[in-house]
DNA sequence: AACCGACCCAACCGCTTGCTA
DNA sequence: TTAGCAAGCGGTTGGGTCGGT
């Protein structure tokens, strides 16, 4: 039953990487990829264990990596997508390239707390400090009632949906602790046609209109290549939305 | 020059999830 | 079906660095 131990604890380097670590692991990487993180540091002749070596890998010596200081742009993207995702470090990390979790994550708590702070904004909730707490509701799935579960439930992602889907279905076990207030909202320009504000991409209707990676601008009013999902036809899967895991494009918050 | 506190970030720890035997 | 493991994730820690006194 079960596997034999990934490694022998007793027996495995800890603290700070050495050039010569991390040389052995670069090289053994490059030649057989990243492959089985168990077996790795034997393969590689390290004495570490393979959580640390992948640690090491995605953190530091990815070449992929972009070193340096954060824009501003990502700054900014960053607080956006923590105010829709939270502490979810490895979703954000994934709509920076370059950047890992654990980057993003010091940077949060080094640079972009006190930035918000400074600003008067509390960094985990996005709100104004000096705001009444009585506007959040907190939505708990673990103890929502009935009737809020008919609200809460079934974000489902069908373009042609403008609001909150209600529908009678359960999950008891699933808790996201959602904290939802009144969206910052912008109403839509009148003379915008409804189909023309659909296909914004999701930087874009995070307000990242000079988004490197967006193309919806270029194309938008045409909507034709790969507007399979009637909507966007940006390039990018931003925060997977084509994959319809999430769409927050077209969520009305009603609270 | 020495000390101290603040800051930064790499690395570790513990937990959850999904997979395997 | 279930126990146990690997991988992945977020929170936390500890050591190095820097600036002020």
């Amino acid at each position: 039953m079960g596997r034999s131990p990934c490694c022998e604890k007793a027996h495995t380097n800890k603290g700070a990487w050495t050039k010569e670590e991390d040389d052995r692991l670069i090289a053994h990487i490059r030649a057989h990829g990243e492959g089985c993180w168990r077996s790795l540091p034997k393969a590689a002749g390290l004495l570490r264990c393979g959580k640390s070596c992948r640690l090491r890998w995605i953190n530091y010596l990815r070449p992929d990596l972009k070193r340096g200081n954060f824009t501003e742009e990502e700054d900014e993207l960053i607080i956006k997508l923590h105010s829709l995702l939270g502490n979810k470090w490895s979703l954000i990390a994934g709509r920076l390239p370059g950047r890992t979790d654990n980057e993003i994550k010091n940077y949060w708590n080094t640079h972009i707390r006190r930035k918000l702070l400074s600003r008067g904004v509390d960094p985990a909730t996005h709100r104004a400090m000096n705001e009444p707490v009585s506007d959040v509701k907190t939505i708990s799935f673990a103890s929502v009632t009935k009737e809020e579960e008919k609200i809460v439930v079934g974000y489902e992602c069908k373009e042609e949906k403008t609001s909150i889907i209600q529908r009678e279905e359960r999950c008891p076990d699933l808790n996201l602790e959602l904290q939802i207030s009144p969206p910052y909202y912008q109403p839509p320009q009148e003379s915008m046609k409804s189909s023309e504000r659909r296909s914004l991409c999701f930087s874009c209707s995070l307000g990242l209109l000079n988004s490197k990676d967006c193309t919806c601008s270029s194309s938008s009013s045409t909507s034709s290549g790969g507007g399979s999902d009637g909507g966007t036809v940006c390039g990018n899967d931003f925060l997977g939305l084509r994959s319809g895991i999430l769409d927050f494009r077209n969520w009305d918050m009603k609270i």
